[in-house]
DNA sequence: GTCTATAGAGAGATAGAC
DNA sequence: GTCTATCTCTCTATAGAC
C-alpha cells in the first residue's frame, strides 16, 4: 500500500489511481477526498488485525494462553502484511496532543477490550510480571515485532517488502512467542507442544 | 522538531522558519533545499544517540554489562527527546527496496560496529539467548522502547510530548533494563546494585 | 462510473534590495 | 544574513462530457 510506503502527505492520488488501474478523478467519485480514502484504507487494514487479536484475548482459557494466541495473531497479521507494520509506525509517530491520530478512531473499542482484560485480571501474577508495567510489556512485544518487520527491507540484504514467506513467518512467530514467554516468565510452561516441526 | 511530529512531506519550511523566529527564505540561505535541512537535522539528532550507544558497546568489560549500558544510553536519549523516537519510527517506515532511507546514511558506520561486536562474541551464550535471533532481540528492545515513547502522547491521558520528567525517565530506564535482563536470561545477575531508590 | 480538462490552492525555490 | 516579492510546479478537487 502506497500510504504505508510513503506516508499520507507524500502519497499522490495519481499514483494510487495508477496502481488500481483507474483515473484519479474516479477515486474522488468513491471517496469524498484523500482523507476519506485514507480512513477507509486504515479501517480495512486494521479490521482484520484488531478482530483477531481481540478474539484471542477474549476467548476462554487461562490468561497466558490467550496472550500467546493474541501475540501469534498479531505477528501473523503483521508478517503477512508488512505494509500494515509501516502504517502502524507512521500512525504512532503522528500521535500528538493536539491532533488525534486517525488511527485512534479505529482502535478505541479495541483499547476498551484490552483495558477490560487487564482490569479483570489485575490480580494475575502475569500482569505484574517482574514489576514491569504491562503497557510497556505490551508495547515492547507489539512495537518490537512491528518495528522488526518494518525494518526488514532496510536490514536484510535480500530485501523483503511484501508478505514474508511461510517458513520465515513461522520462524518469526516462534521467536516472538519465545520472547513473550520469557518476558512473562512462563518459559515453556504454556502451549506445551509446539505444532511446527521445529523450524 | 517539526519533521518528527509531521513527517518530511507534511512539514512546511514556513513553519520551521517560524519556530526558529526567522523567515522562510533565510533557511534556504543556510541549506540548499528542504532535503538538505532534513539531513542536517537527522545528523544532529542521531549523532548523540549513536555515539553514546556505540561508546557503551565498545567499552571494556563483559558483554552483558556493555549491552545494559547501551540500552540505558538508548532509553535516556530517546526519553529525553521523544521527537527522536518519532523520527526513528518514520525513517524505519520509509525503508523501501528502491529508496534507501535517509537514516541509513547516518547509521552505516553504526551498524558496522554492531556487527563487529556481534561477530567478536558470536560464541557468547548471551547472543544466542534461547535460540532467539539477536537481531530480533535488539529490534525488540530498541523498537519496543521507541514505540512506547512515541506512543505515549496517544496512550497517556496526561499527554507527554516533550522530554519525560526525570522520575518517569528513570522508571522507564529501569523497566527496560529489567526487560533486557529477562530477555537475555541474566535476571539480576548483572549490574548488581540499582542506584535509584527503587522508584 | 469513468473519463478529460481545468480551476485553484499551497509550498519550494529564486532574485534582488537592504 | 535576512528580508520581500515573485516565479513555478505539483497536486487536490471540481465541472462536465460520455
Amino acid at each position: 500500500m502506497l500510504f504505508a510506503e510513503r506516508g499520507f502527505a507524500a502519497t499522490r492520488l495519481e499514483d494510487v489511481a495508477e496502481r488500481v488501474g483507474i483515473r484519479r478523478a474516479s477515486i474522488v467519485y468513491h471517496y469524498r477526498d484523500k482523507a476519506e480514502l485514507y480512513d477507509a484504507v486504515l479501517a480495512s487494514v486494521l479490521g482484520d488485525l484488531l478482530a483477531r487479536v481481540e478474539a484471542a484475548l477474549t476467548a476462554t482459557g487461562p490468561l497466558g494462553e490467550r496472550i500467546e494466541a493474541a501475540v501469534s495473531a498479531w505477528v501473523d497479521c503483521v508478517g503477512a502484511r508488512p505494509s500494515l507494520a509501516r502504517l502502524l509506525l507512521r500512525e504512532v509517530a503522528d500521535a500528538a496532543p493536539d491532533r488525534e491520530p486517525a488511527l485512534m478512531r479505529h482502535t478505541r473499542g479495541f483499547f476498551d477490550v484490552i483495558s477490560r482484560v487487564m482490569a479483570q485480571r489485575s490480580g494475575d501474577p502475569l500482569l505484574a510480571a517482574g514489576g514491569v508495567d504491562p503497557v510497556l510489556l505490551a508495547s515492547t512485544i507489539a512495537g518490537g515485532s512491528v518495528f522488526f518487520v518494518a525494518a526488514m527491507p532496510a536490514l536484510l540484504p535480500g530485501r523483503v517488502l511484501d508478505a514474508m514467506d511461510p517458513a520465515r513467518l513461522e520462524a518469526l512467530r516462534d521467536a516472538v512467542l519465545r520472547i513473550t514467554r520469557r518476558l512473562l516468565g512462563t518459559q515453556g510452561s504454556l502451549l506445551v507442544a509446539r505444532p511446527g516441526r521445529g523450524r
